[in-house]
DNA sequence: ATTATCTATAGATCTATAGATAATGC
DNA sequence: ATTATCTATAGATCTATAGATAATGC
């Protein structure tokens, strides 16, 4: 049981990344403060030493969620077109607990708090800035407007695919989405195919 | 107070019309079976002679969102480019309770009984023939890819411009994102302008 | 006789707090 | 002395059902 100060941050620690799996799992209201607490080893009764509110939890939460997919985009230095197809991937549709929190929590984040928009907005700047540093050389035109068209491909076809049933239709929506993507940022010669 | 059957019928009806705005507007668990029936003009009681469960409520409601959004969009024969610039506008993002359902249910539907998963898949694919058939003569290669490329841009941009609390970035992602996709599905000559 | 609606409520669940316990840290 | 955790619970809310009432429809 622990009670230093070290453990109090170990365990402030497990608390956020139980509710940064379990919200974008089941919706920033799909799961209970005391079903967090509990997977986290611990009763509902500590977690205000914690935090101040629920609300305060999907804050941190929020952020953590996407700190960490953000620092895990950064140290996979990669091209546009394999960051195109990891994120369009079966293995990542499936991950509906530590996919990428942009695209699980978007409807909800348009309902809750204004602290919590305010950080995932925050984090949604720095995935945009990495994608436009992945751009091809050459690319020309608006690379921010470009970036917001992938980006927003990505979590609209993400989410198609995780929500029909038909596997075959889930498939189809990220390999599609996915080869339109690839056609239209070439890593060369960006005039010669167009289809 | 409504006893006859044609009256039975009307008081479902506009029980579902409230669920269909309501549970756009607050997610499909936002609101509660007691408050639609109170929003409808009736008491919790009645539900269950019109609705075995709630969760059928909340099959028939997305049903209805998306029959209405399909049936509207069939009378507004229009061009693709029309068609992008009224689905990524401010007026469409701000009808957080009436605006298109396939959006801003989505993320809520992967979480949900396979049934409402079954209805939403059903009008998606309305909605995609109704964009594929929406194509500039003469577009080339799978037409089926390049609705599904907008759907998805569709789906993620408008969510993350309601997602974001600041009004400029807001009108930014949803401009640049439709600026993107009408310069790719030029209405002639597909070949002379790429960027 | 049937049933669409109402009022009332059972039973489950949720956020937040109260008070007890036991270890930390001055 | 402080506080991180625990057990217990208050008060609110939610789905679903029970039973009463009054109009429909055979």
């Amino acid at each position: 049981m622990g009670y230093s100060q070290a453990e109090k941050a170990e365990t402030h620690q497990r608390i956020v990344d139980v509710a940064s799996r379990r919200f974008r799992e089941l919706g920033l209201e799909g799961i209970s403060v005391a079903d967090v607490m509990n997977e986290a080893g611990l009763t509902v009764g500590g977690f205000y030493k914690h935090f101040a509110s629920r609300d305060d939890l999907v804050v941190e939460a929020v952020a953590a969620a996407c700190d960490e997919m953000n620092q895990s985009l950064l140290t996979a230095q990669t091209t546009l077109k394999k960051s195109i197809q990891t994120y369009l991937s079966e293995a990542h549709r499936d991950k509906v607990d530590t996919g990428c929190p942009l695209a699980l929590l978007v409807n909800d984040i348009a309902r809750t708090t204004d602290d919590a928009r305010e950080a995932y907005t925050q984090r949604l700047e720095n995935s945009l800035s990495l994608l436009e540093s992945q751009m091809p050389k050459g690319t020309e035109g608006n690379l921010r407007a470009k970036a917001l068209l992938i980006y927003s491909a990505y979590i609209g076809a993400i989410g198609l695919s995780r929500a029909v049933p038909d596997p075959k239709l889930s498939s189809q929506i990220l390999s599609a989405v996915s080869s339109q993507l690839i056609a239209l940022f070439p890593a060369k010669k960006p005039q010669t195919a167009a289809a």
